[in-house]
DNA sequence: AATGAATGAGGCTTCATTCAT
DNA sequence: GATGAATGAAGCCTCATTCAT
């Protein structure tokens, strides 16, 4: 899209050929890696799908090793971004927790095939292990703060530890999240439940 | 039965243990496939572990695909026989929360490697799906059958529906379990703050 | 069958279990190398067969090759004695070369499969060959044979040498016999055929 | 083109002749099938034969199989092609006869080896089938039509129906050209004596 | 930047054959 | 004789990777 912003390119966007292969490679990647698991594909798989020669794959990567790295980093920053949910009021427990965990459920259940993959390969590979392990403990840390903070604050009366509690509810909200990928009518009943859930843990009964 | 004619006789070879090898086979299955993970183990890994030629394979399972389908019913049956535990006062809430989830989150942590393996290898296989998903769920239904019993009995008022509350509690103890599968020194701290949650979520407050 | 010739004999004949396994091996060889050919025939698939197991094909033959051998020998020794046609005026020449031609075409016809493996291994196995040669050989010098005799009395006189007149006569004979086999219905036109243009090549001319 | 960019390149490595290598393949694959049959042929023997590497093999062919049908081919068409004789006097019925049987024996003795594979390989893969078939029954329909054409020209007088003798004459000419193979002095008189044959099974008599 | 051709390395699988019982 | 268990040897095939152009 952003091509598109300067006014003096005369090429219109012709289908995928003129991405630039790079890209064309990691798309394909992420699409393949989602459809067969890592072990299973190949580096025929991936350029098959970008429509590059095998031979091309090495002018950018230099393994199937390094290119699910890069993919890591990616669906890292992609499902990290997700979470940051602008325009709630940040007074209201009941809004930021369940916005929060809207976000979380929804996020983790769209990257799921990408992020059980990068656990996978976390056991292998030092790299995505630690983007792996940023990826799972960022939201949990940045939820105990945010604990911590509305204890201190007098505002909630934690069941355990904050960093417990962070920890217990983002367990239930990756439960539910698997739930939803493979029956998203649940999406909003799931969220629904995660966030009493979560609330009653933080000591804060329902909405009246 | 010949072998004992000849009392003098020291054991007629068969220094590889005595296990048959059909065992050995799914013994050295286990630990390799914990060690490497599946894709990167190979039959030869296999039948190196298990001190049988790499032919010898064959004689028992047809395809690496094949051996991993029996181990993977091993592993559902011993993951879930760890969890009926004997001995414990049924009428006392606290108690039986609190060594369900004990013995929950020891067994998870214990079959770690293959759980993961298991989960993993069910995208692929239809048969590995199939044992997955009992080795998820029943826990997951006991669990919420139990919840269900209390709430009719009057003696919890779950903050949601069972299933749900089960649901939560099981990918907790999931996330807790790896925590302990990393840091088998936080074992107790875990049990006791799963648990605390657990009774929390059940509306029983906290023990005197 | 002789073994019922003996009337002390107490068994019964029972199914194939019963018929030594060696005999057993033969048979089930025979049928399964006109099955899938030698090359894929497996001595697995002849002991299947036989309802032998894999070892005790070793009892009494050594190899493939070695079964292969004796099988040469049984199937040349019923091609050849399948051509002995008793009861036949040996005055006539009409009738002598028309149920000679009959029975070789029906013998060959019967044997296609085994015979075709016959001269495949004659390729590569020595004694094979020895005995593929004298198999495809004895028909045509006793046809020669005739034919020389039938010259000298004055009784033909063939169009070209009698031993080529033979030769080709076998060779017509063998096509005919193929066809058959494909297609049994055109035994009796094959038959009426070949013999017409023996006598021909033999210069007696069509039965009035 | 590059190539030519350098003159005083010596000519820039290629010394494996400089066939490309699929065409090599092919023709490595029809020595050995000739030397050591088709059971015995590894793709390695192959491989070897080319000067190509073993899985080199796997760009251009999937299997053994396939090449073999491949070859099956072209073997078809060099034997179907070789027996197209040009510049003959078609009104003279013994130079027409006389010619094709030399060339269909010639032909036949020529490619034996591969022909013999052929059938054997027909009974096992039904695309090798449809290759064999035709490679036998062209030339004998052709021969058919021509005894056809004589006879209701009133040129021929044939001894039986002339499908029946072409095919009868088909089955001569092989048996001389297995004769032929193994011993290539008696061509000559091969082709002398299966023409006269010929001849006299059209009802034509011997040259003057 | 891109690719067609080629290959080394390595895993899978089959099978004839042996051996202790 | 007969056999279940086991194995060495050998072939097949795939795949990541390189290289000349």
């Amino acid at each position: 899209m952003a091509r598109n912003q300067q006014p003096w390119a005369t090429r219109t966007a012709r289908d995928r050929s003129d991405a630039p292969a790079r890209g064309r490679l990691l798309d394909a990647a992420e699409t393949v890696f989602a459809r067969r698991g890592y072990g299973a594909t190949t580096i025929a798989d991936i350029t098959a799908e970008a429509e590059v020669s095998r031979a091309g794959f090495y002018v950018y990567f230099a393994s199937k090793e390094e290119i699910f790295r890069v993919l890591a980093v990616r669906v890292r920053d992609a499902f990290l971004a997700a979470q940051d949910v602008p325009g709630v009021d940040q007074d209201d427990v009941r809004e930021v927790v369940g916005a929060s965990t809207a976000a979380f459920i929804a996020a983790y259940a769209r990257h799921l095939p990408l992020l059980r993959l990068l656990e996978q390969q976390a056991q292998t590979d030092d790299d995505v292990r630690a983007v792996w392990q940023e990826t799972q403990e960022r939201p949990i840390h940045r939820s105990a703060r945010y604990i911590r903070r509305l204890a201190a604050e007098g505002r909630a009366a934690p069941v355990a530890d904050p960093l417990a509690v962070a920890r217990a509810v983002g367990g239930m909200s990756i439960q539910f999240a698997r739930l939803t990928a493979s029956d998203p009518s649940g999406y909003d009943a799931a969220v629904r439940d995660v966030t009493a859930m979560f609330l009653h843990l933080l000591g804060i009964g329902p909405d009246r």
